[in-house]
RNA sequence: GGAGAGAUGGUCGAGUUGGUUUAAGGCACCGGUCUUGAAAACCGGCGUGGGUUCGCGCCCACCGUGGGUUCGAAUCCCACUCUCUCCGCCA
């Protein structure tokens, strides 16, 4: 949510500040009802304030044996114009309400305007693997070494459903690990949150309204809506923890990571294109999350990026780091950074991190502020997030880049000591 | 799933036969006096959001959430959420 008397202030910076962001609006109306708001809010606060007045001096009239009756039917009447004025505030409330809602955050000043076409690569590590043989697709190595089963997790789940067996969930567990070691030698908290979360969760996030419909909803067989959901993600878990708080200076910054698996109902997507996992309906990510003093987010924000490349260059894998763009940012995100690995069977890079600012866009939607020391005013808290890391395109790209020529394939050395030292993987076994 | 108890400011906690309590009081915290310094004692301050004002300030709302009754609700009524205790269920 974005600060209202910013709109009032300038909405015409405001309104080209979203426009870099592909958000078309226009405040002409939006103003004219926050004055008829504020009218309102006039009007209805006087009669309060003459009922409060009133309310208090008639147990005195009592007392004095005045006769009160005149005025409680005048104050009935106070009363009801109370009420009317009080449901035309509402819905005008509710109005607006909406209206801010469905505003999306301000791109930061060093991010440039427009779609995916204006996103900038900022770094490359390690060039494409020169084979010298024809490399195959990482789903028919996962499934001529075994380490994916799709056609019996199709079987359980559906499409877009798999199920990692023997060397395969060796190394999705051992990818795990490794993240959260090295989140854990960076000081950061390890939290285990809940998977299924109620729809404030999913508000504060910035994710609802518009996204409701891309999560799997829980409903029981009584209720008009859902009561729960499933999280796509582990941030919309970590940026729900301290909604309607007000933390000290001192707890800031909170460096925070969890693991969960990712649920997300990828309605109409291209899965014909992206075979195996690039695309799934459930996969495992580890998520860094931090809360922060809003001068120092920025730099927050690089911490992140820079622990989440760092993690794919421990495995020795070719990415590259792009910057994205306003409208490639997403609602929430002020600003974004992608980290996409190299997957040779689509001569394309694949986002296996994403790693955001939010501002204090998150943080007026949950209500999360902290109190500094020096003014001793509650201020709104800035929310970072970033995947570190998200698994299912880490897998692919070590089958594929790591393939040697014999069929088998080379374990990058972080792994190796969840899979009893080994450095190849894929000597034949016999078929189960 | 059933029965009972409960939810009040950072925290503890009074108020619950509706009305001079503007939500008492303690603790914590902040400032001051005193002191060589500290402690103690004493004095003062001490919630959030909104409206209004150049400003001091004034006003409104908030006692788990949302409705209702009433001239007036922390207090009465209804629904819901959560916590605790006991019982049942438990692939």
């Amino acid at each position: 949510m974005l600060d209202i008397n910013l709109i009032r202030e300038k909405p015409e910076w405001v309104q080209e500040r979203l426009l870099a962001k592909e958000y078309e609006v226009d405040f002409t109306e939006f103003l004219e009802r926050d004055a008829r708001r504020r009218e309102l809010i006039f009007e209805v606060e006087n009669l309060k304030a003459e009922r409060n007045k009133t309310s208090a001096a008639i147990p005195q009239m009592k007392k004095a044996g005045e006769d009160v009756s005149a005025t409680l039917a005048r104050m009935k009447d106070v009363g009801d114009e109370i009420k009317r004025l009080d449901n035309e505030l509402g819905e005008l409330e509710k109005t607006q309400q909406d209206f801010m809602d469905a505003l999306p955050n301000i791109p930061a000043d060093d991010v440039v305007a427009g779609g995916k076409e204006n996103n900038k690569v900022v770094r490359v590590f390690g060039t494409p693997p020169d084979f010298g043989f024809k490399p195959s697709h990482h789903v028919d190595i996962a499934e001529r070494l075994q380490l994916i089963d799709y056609t019996r997790g199709a079987k359980l789940g559906g499409s877009g459903f798999w199920i990692y067996r023997g060397d395969g969930a060796l190394i999705e567990w051992a990818l795990l690990n490794y993240f959260i070691e090295e989140h854990l030698k960076d000081g950061y908290e390890m939290l285990l949150p809940p998977h299924i979360l109620n729809y404030e969760c999913g508000y504060t996030a910035g994710q609802f309204p518009k996204f409701r419909d891309d999560v799997f909803q829980l409903r029981n067989d009584d209720s008009e809506d859902f009561t729960h959901f499933i999280l796509p993600t582990a941030e919309t878990a970590l940026v729900n923890l301290f909604r309607d708080e007000i933390l000290d200076e001192a707890d800031l910054p909170k460096k925070l990571f969890a693991y969960t698996p990712c649920y997300r109902k990828e309605a109409g997507s291209y899965r014909a294109e992206e075979r195996g996992m690039i695309r799934g309906h459930q996969f495992n990510k580890v998520e860094m999350f931090q809360y922060a003093l809003p001068e120092k987010s920025d730099d927050a924000l690089e911490e992140l990026v820079d622990k989440a490349c760092a993690l794919v260059e421990g495995l020795g894998l070719h990415y590259r780091l792009s910057k994205l763009a306003a409208a490639d940012c997403s609602a929430s995100m002020r600003k974004t950074y992608d980290i996409e690995i190299w997957i040779p069977s689509m001569d394309d890079y694949k986002e296996v991190s994403s790693a955001s600012n939010a501002g204090d866009y998150q943080a007026r939607r949950g209500n999360m502020r902290f109190r500094r020391q020096s003014t001793n005013r509650p201020e709104f808290l800035h929310t970072l997030n970033a995947s570190g890391l998200a698994t299912s395109r880490i897998l692919p790209a070590i089958l594929e880049q790591n393939q040697l020529a014999d069929g088998t394939v080379r374990i990058p050395e972080v792994l190796r000591k969840w899979l009893g030292g080994r450095e190849i993987i894929g000597i034949p076994v016999k078929n189960r």
